[in-house]
DNA sequence: CGGGATCCAGTAGGATACTG
DNA sequence: CAGTATCCTACTGGATCCCG
């Protein structure tokens, strides 16, 4: 899919939506957020994300490994520590994330009200 | 922005996932940045979103419309003629999606490579 | 032209048991 | 503690046919 050189950032659209379908996911961007102040280990972050799975946790953290997006040190002892953190990389994602934080909050409002609308609308067509 | 004051917009990093989980599917951004210059019309979308299917068309035109994101005119004529057009509301989520396509153009080959590392060195593990 | 109604495959996500 | 291995369900997305 590696498309030629990228023009403007409007055209590479697509790039946009392979991002978003990326960490579009249930865990990937409450993952980020749990790493953003400081590493944690893995069950520290089971406990702080709150109905996550240790599966999911699990994948959720390989692929932002493999993203390069953080990075894992195994501290060898016993009982074993793995510590979880953002890389640089990761660090850079969630400057645009909290700008859409901020989309979110200012916004959310305006969503809810326009879903209840419509529903209620489509209710009274039928 | 203002990101002095940081648990407003960390704290809700579950509206952010929300969010993210909301647009972060395969055509709803897509669909926005069409829509994003003009109005257009239901097959000139489908013509010009490459690979999307009239189902799945319809059905993130419609998620769009109920989310107060873009408003949908319909023209009584034969044949029948429905214009789709962005609200102020999906311009104003345009703004945070295009720093998110800058961090895209910006890291996408640090992704790659860090993707293709990854996965040699998975294959020496085994 | 602009959809609605069906059917179907693939995958994301959840629960649980087990292991080094 | 930090995972791996299974199994299962639900939802996403695609293809097709039909209708006003």
């Amino acid at each position: 899919m590696d498309m030629t050189s990228p023009p403007a950032a409007a055209a590479d659209c697509l790039g946009v939506s392979e991002v978003l379908g990326r960490i579009g996911d249930k865990w990937t961007v409450q993952v980020v957020v749990a790493l953003h102040d400081r590493p944690r280990r893995f069950n520290d972050l089971k406990r702080e994300i709150a109905g996550i799975s240790q599966q999911m946790l699990t994948r959720t953290l390989k692929l932002l490994e493999r993203d390069g997006m953080l990075e894992r040190t195994v501290h060898p002892s016993a009982p074993p520590q793995v510590e979880y953190a953002l890389s640089s990389l990761g660090r850079s994602l969630s400057q645009p994330l909290m700008q859409l934080a901020e989309w979110a909050i200012a916004h959310r409002d305006a969503v809810h009200e326009s879903r209840v609308r419509y529903d209620a609308s489509q209710l009274r067509a039928r």
